[in-house]
DNA sequence: GGTTGGATGTAAACCGCTTCACCTTGATGG
DNA sequence: CCATCAAGGTGAAGCGGTTTACATCCAACC
């Protein structure tokens, strides 16, 4: 072993189970039963072949090790964009319980790109993993199947109904909604507008139908509904259409944080107070919520608990012989800023 | 092939290479041909190769391929901590750069742990990448052994000094601190603090020591300089300290974008107006910087670039038979925003 | 005292792929 | 017409581990 290269650039090869096992006398089947912990292996040898490990410096192959053993022991997860402000914490949650729970895990971007969300479940696919958290919207039937055909374990977020090797991850959309209108409405607001999200996504329209649903249990007439897309620029032109209105809200609830710090720059460059004028809420609590000026009103979907809950899911789904999907909660909870505030006296 | 295992939970096993080969009539070594395009079959055979591959929707297992071919073809990147909002856009850089170049990705998190940190270098060297992209501060000098010991090609942020396999990022803090000294010179600022982070940290020394040359050079009194941590709290504070100095500053400088939040949150608290009584800046052009109100005028290092370059570092080393360190430059620009101004006239 | 059996170890057969040495062709050229 | 050779293709030996079937040893039991 330990090998050079003959054209003299002489990489070290990494050492190999086979080094370990001439160093410590034994065999490679004994160095292995020791590294995994097997218990068929004596306290002295045990500890002769530990040793050598240490002195050496030995790392096993993972690749080998997966190969040889036919189990990747990888969870693998997809986003749509880890650029996004709510993808981070989802990953961290994710990627810190796979490694509580043993497993290895690998990312994926695809960037919004359907071409790039089918490379990344061909990535999965060759890595072999066990199961596949995909967090993102642009899937295609061609591949959920695929996936199945594998016996690969899935979490879809949102999407998709529950089956054999598929469980779901359902934010409590509706709850943090009624949260935030509830709030609103103690405030002594009663016309509340709403800033939507592209109406192509499940997840906007869950919110929007939350919204419509907690106004009207209230009594009070949902309305006016403002389009949007997620993004700053979208609560920008939101905002300005806001100041336009006859008679005006008294609050605005938006989809999400970034399009409520759009819809708070444009009132204020209106010169509407937020929130002595106008109260705005954000969704999803990312840091946006807490430094902006003024700190928004805003739900926390916790989202490294959904990343957690998404290991834990599929560790449950891929250690069971015979798989039964589940449907997972994640609380929403509201979290006051300073954006919201007593509805003005007319 | 296509076993399934004999307790009945029936788990199809992934098609192999062999499946493919009887599908096609063909021997293995033909079909592991057309896959990686060595251009040693006929056009008639590759064609009917792929169209077994295509019909039997088979996808070559990424571990067995690594191992048999001595190399993993994949380049690892470890960063402190996935939510800080540096690192994203570096990770995005990073992984994009990397499949182009025909590379896989995996990234680790280190959470700022130094125990992490190792078991990430570990985790690096069991799948034996062929390059590793540090952007963490708490490395340890073992590791770097170990990793030049494998032959590791190795990149780090403005750390440690070039070598053979290892090359170094440097981001131009100096420029980026420059432009902003100048543009608030040109502003009439005369009076200009700096709000620090911690000195353990090179790249806040870096900073500091930039603003202090800069200062001097135009013929000021750099100072004061208030002791900060890099977060939205150290702003806070720092800010409430402001308010108390006399003569008070005109402008402050703050070591990155999310300092400079807290710092204008305290100072708009204390009623002091942003820009129109003193001007802050920001560092880094995270989105907090854009999003804030007023958004805040700050220097963009180029994050994705930082990415990309680390991955086209790292490329260069491993490809080369007898690789060369280099050192790359990243470089700043600044950015604009709402949070600076003309000097108050006294 | 012979048998049983748990405790330790080992040799060797894979895992799914790449690659090297080698084997067929049919075309080319002298 | 035969030697030469490039092109296209194959068989089998690994890559570095895991795991199974089996060997060995010694304490315990009847």
């Amino acid at each position: 072993m330990l090998k050079c290269r003959e054209d003299g650039s002489n990489p070290v090869m990494a050492l190999t189970i086979r080094d370990v096992a001439k160093a410590a006398g034994v065999s490679t089947a004994t160095v292995s039963n020791v590294l995994n912990k097997t218990g068929k292996v004596g306290r002295r040898t045990h500890h002769i072949v530990l040793t050598a490990v240490k002195r050496l410096g030995y790392f096993p192959n993972a690749h080998a090790r997966h190969l040889a053993s036919r189990d990747s022991r990888t969870l693998g997860i997809i986003v749509s964009d880890i650029v996004n402000p709510f993808f981070p914490e989802v990953i961290k949650g994710f990627e810190t319980r796979a490694r509580q729970l043993g497993y290895d895990a690998i990312l994926s971007d695809t960037n919004y790109d359907p071409r790039r969300t089918q490379e990344a479940a061909e990535r999965m696919m060759e890595h072999n993993v066990r199961g596949v958290a995909i967090m993102t919207s642009e899937i295609s039937l061609r591949l959920i199947h695929e996936l199945a055909r594998r016996r690969i374990a899935v979490t879809f977020l949102d999407l998709a109904p529950v089956r054999g090797h598929v469980s779901k991850l359902r934010i409590e959309y509706f709850s943090g909604i009624k949260q935030i209108v509830d709030h609103l409405y103690k405030g002594g607001h009663r016309r509340i507008a709403f800033v939507a999200g592209r109406p192509k996504l499940k997840s906007n329209v869950a919110r929007l139908q939350a919204y419509e649903k907690c106004m009207t249990d209230l009594g009070l007439q949902p309305g006016p509904i403002i389009p949007g897309d997620l993004r700053y620029e979208g609560g920008l032109a939101a905002g300005s259409e806001i100041t336009k209105l006859s008679p005006r809200p008294t609050a605005v609830m938006a989809i999400n944080d970034l399009t409520a710090v759009g819809v708070i720059k444009a009132l204020l460059k209106a010169g509407i107070r937020v929130p002595q004028d106008i109260s705005v809420t954000g969704f999803d609590n990312t840091r946006l919520a807490e430094y902006s000026n003024p700190s928004i009103t805003t739900v926390d979907v916790h989202r490294d608990m959904l990343g957690q809950m998404a290991a834990d899911a599929l560790h449950e789904l891929s250690a069971s012989p015979n798989p039964q999907g589940r449907e997972y909660q994640i609380p929403a909870e509201l979290i006051l800023g300073e954006s919201s505030g007593s509805a003005p006296t007319e």
